[in-house]
RNA sequence: GCGGAAGUAGCUCAUUUGGUAGAGCGAUAGCCUUCCAAGCUAUAGGUGGCCGGUUCGAGCCCGGUCUUCCGCUCCA
């Protein structure tokens, strides 16, 4: 474990040293939980999302992409259950680490007083909820003594707003604003579209709608990098299905996203599924596909059989019937007709997912060489199909016209593949330099390219090497990438 | 959020009791080189995380703050 957790702090180096991820606003200390994608994690994490969208969208006739705005009306927030289970105050005794709702902690003291005395405490606890005071509960509650059961102490920390939502104002007239949030999931974009797509997609149930996309969460602790960020990216699908079939559908995307995991090079030993015990309050089944990360088993994607609470209360808050008219006969003839779909949901993190890849792909080796001398490299070893440059084209030396043959490459498998062009330095430095950012292939123009048109084409995870036409090469490196 | 540790060049680290910072690797440019980090030359790069205090003088001592890591907590 010891040797693991070195073995993260190595690979997060390395993605800094090679433009993969930066801490977000380092020129300035940097900003606690959030981090930025460099020229090459930029890329990597395109690929991965650009592959989940295929999978779900080109590949399956039923499944349909949107992109909703971050910003949504704040009655989905209500509806959704997002702002009443999550903006209570809460408060932290330091001798027991205790947190309480300052709420409860109030109302447990004032039963012990007289009735007068009690009604009084109860009255300018709910001004100061009102007003938002949270300095002022603070100040109630060390006034009026009141301990920590565990600890017995006053020993409180200030008072916070516990929301996982960040919130804003919309509207440029400070008065006149209404404070919207920044969606803390993607999903409900998703079902508050659902008629819209529906009915101008002709979608028959069963059917789905995938969207990726920021979402953001005022986590109290964020930490392990980029595997919990106050602002990270989700890639969600929810498959709207006839109720009373939503665990047959459970199962199949249950198994059908740890194989696409699987097919984007996930050892499916690293990867395990962990039944919920506590369902959340929309629930009837859920589980969290993990990973072994670096620092132990953690969730990836989670799968989620929402039943039909989100399409309901939607229908409730706004007043509208969400509903679908199944025209299918069931087993007495009989058409389905109206009902509220159930739902279940595949919703991975795309920052997990680069973690995934980057961790399983970091791999430092040693060897001895043919002289006895050691030598070492340290490899990204990602999938060719999601590697973020395809194909490093090296003239073994910067002059006898093989820099222009090498040109002439480029300019031939750029429009296919994301390739790089280097001439500088020793072709072992360049062989190592293209293994640290994680390019699958090399090719190598020497003065016998100038005799038989031939390359030497470099493979990154065996190093061989082997001598194939300069015709061949958008063609091999094409194919090795599918 | 609580407790612990850390922060000096892009990276890894020096600078022995306080006396205004060095190396290796890397990078850039040039020379030389016919396939796995070769060699030579030159250059760039640091108000020692930031702010304040003590001192004649602080990278070093003290306080605060920011960030990171570890443990706990939290993560509908």
């Amino acid at each position: 474990m010891a040797n693991e957790i070195n073995n993260f702090q190595e690979i997060i180096s390395h993605c800094k040293e090679y433009g993969y991820i930066f801490q977000s606003s380092e020129l300035y200390d940097g900003l606690s939980a959030v981090y930025d994608y460099g020229q090459m994690g930029a890329q990597l994490k395109k690929n991965l999302r650009d592959e989940w969208w295929k999978s779900m969208t080109q590949m399956h006739d039923n499944i349909v992409g949107i992109d909703a705005a971050i910003f949504m009306h704040p009655t989905v927030w209500k509806a959704s259950g997002h702002v009443d289970n999550f903006s209570d105050p809460m408060i932290d005794n330091k001798d027991s680490n205790k947190r309480y709702r300052v709420d409860h902690l109030i109302e447990a003291h004032v039963a012990t007083l007289e009735k007068e005395a009690g009604e009084a405490m109860i009255a300018e606890m709910d001004r100061l909820l009102a007003a938002d005071d949270l300095a002022g509960l603070k100040t109630l509650i060390e006034t009026n003594k009141i301990k920590c059961n565990i600890s017995k102490t006053c020993n409180w920390t200030d008072v916070r707003q516990f929301n996982l939502m960040f919130s804003t104002q919309i509207g440029s007239v400070a008065e006149e604003a209404d404070t919207i949030y920044l969606r803390p999931e993607t999903a409900q974009g998703i079902f508050v579209n659902f008629l819209n797509v529906q009915k101008t997609g002709r979608m028959k149930i069963p059917f789905g709608i995938a969207q990726t996309g920021k979402a953001f969460r005022n986590e109290i602790v964020a930490r392990q990098f980029i595997f919990r960020m106050r602002e990270f990216e989700q890639m969600e699908m929810q498959f709207f299905v006839r109720p009373g079939t939503q665990m047959e559908w459970y199962n199949y995307w249950k198994d059908a996203r740890k194989k696409w995991h699987e097919s984007i090079g996930i050892p499916t030993e690293k990867l395990r599924f962990h039944d919920h015990v506590k369902l959340a309050h929309y629930a009837d089944a859920a589980l969290d596909i993990e990973f072994e990360f670096p620092f132990g088993w953690k969730e990836l994607e989670g799968i989620h059989s929402r039943t039909d609470f989100d399409l309901s209360q939607h229908a409730k808050y706004s007043k509208k019937k969400i509903q679908y008219f199944d025209n299918d006969l069931n087993a007495e003839g009989k058409a389905y007709g109206n009902y509220t779909p159930f739902v279940v949901e595949t919703s991975v993190g795309l920052d997990r997912l680069f973690l995934t890849v980057i961790s399983l792909a970091y791999q430092e080796e040693k060897w001895t060489k043919e002289d006895g001398t050691e030598d070492s490299r340290v490899v990204l070893k990602i999938p060719a199909k999601i590697a973020p440059t395809k194909l490093a084209i090296l003239p073994l030396l910067k002059k006898d016209g093989l820099p222009e043959i090498a040109t002439e490459l480029l300019n031939e498998c750029k429009p296919h593949f994301h390739c790089f062009y280097e001439e500088k330095d020793a072709i072992g430095k360049r062989y190592r330099r293209m293994d640290a950012i994680g390019t699958p292939f090399c090719v190598t123009i020497d003065h016998q390219t100038k005799e038989d048109n031939t390359v030497t084409i470099r493979y990154r995870d065996t190093m061989t090497q082997e001598r194939i036409p300069i015709s061949e090469v958008k063609n091999i490196v094409a194919k090795g990438c599918m």
